[in-house]
DNA sequence: CACACGATGGATATAATATAACATGCGACG
DNA sequence: CGTCGCATGTTATATTATATCCATCGTGTG
């Protein structure tokens, strides 16, 4: 079944009942994480709903201030170790252009993701397009290249925000 | 003409006569300055060699040492401006996954290059492959997306490293 | 229960990367 | 000469990330 948030292509706008869009990240990640004996613990689960809070990447700071209320402020190596544990289990995805992070909409498959990325609202959407995966894959090749890890982060402007301004 | 570095994925190894590299690079780097009317000044020059003293990513911190020899030490300024003007005149490329930056073999014209980057040697070939940027554009105008930049950094293992471990 | 253990998170400090803001030098050009 | 624009120097600070050591807690085991 498809996610709330969609994969693939599909910029939401403000417009869509966003807690459908965490609720659904949650009991993904809390099915995920039982099914391989890994503990989605309290603050691992608030970063992924901070994480989640919105469809753009989120800075490791931002999730640091939003944690750390009181005075027993987090510190960052609490961010980092939990934002390690949710993109070892594919919950998460780092955006390298910005270093920030995005929740994954299909943590339950390994998949090669490609972002699209607007630069206007600030929005990122995952998509796993087989033909620029096949093409990478094809010239990795041609290069006796063994590929591991592939980025492919794509900045331009979503189709809402291409149409909120008609004046390039 | 192909430039000495090569493009396309063609890994070196220690192999190769590296100041030929070197040379090139500067002279069509004066070449692209001078028919812009852009100032390639010592200090740029300087960087964009040691941008080029390897074909490894650069971080910014390691020339502001290799520049800063002496009492009047170089500050972080120095280094970020002369790497924003190679930039900005597509003599260097940033890769975004190391937080470094590398030489570009084709500063004449545009293009839109995908990296290839070896965990073993650290070696980053640049490529322009036609069909990995055809598959983009074509997922992008499906989605409506308004392509600007476009980062696609492959890391893995190149075949001179392949060859060397023989055990996984 | 006492104990060891492994996983988790807290605390302190610091490293690594990058930019803001303002000052100085220097050549081009009227 | 004056002044304008660009390049660079200088000082300070912001932002991002990690190393290291310690406290806590659940769990299995003798």
């Amino acid at each position: 079944m498809e996610p709330p948030g969609g994969i693939g292509p599909a910029f939401r706008g403000s417009g869509h009942a966003h807690g459908a869009c965490v609720d659904d990240a949650l009991a993904r990640a809390e099915e995920v994480c039982r099914r391989r004996g890994a503990r989605l613990t309290p603050l691992r689960r608030r970063v992924l709903a901070l994480v989640w809070r919105s469809h753009r990447a989120v800075k490791a700071y931002d999730i640091l201030a939003a944690l750390g209320g009181g005075r027993g402020a987090a510190k960052p190596p609490t961010v980092y170790r939990a934002l390690d544990f949710l993109m070892g289990h594919g919950l998460i995805h780092r955006i390298d252009s910005l270093n920030a992070f995005v929740g994954c909409p299909r943590p339950e498959r390994g998949h090669s993701a490609q972002f699209l990325i607007c630069g206007g609202c600030g929005e990122v959407s995952e998509m796993d397009a087989a033909g620029i995966e096949r093409a990478i894959i094809d010239r990795a090749a041609d290069a006796g290249f063994a590929l591991s890890r592939r980025i492919v982060e794509l900045h331009g402007t979503c189709p809402q925000c291409t149409a909120a301004q008609p004046r390039a």
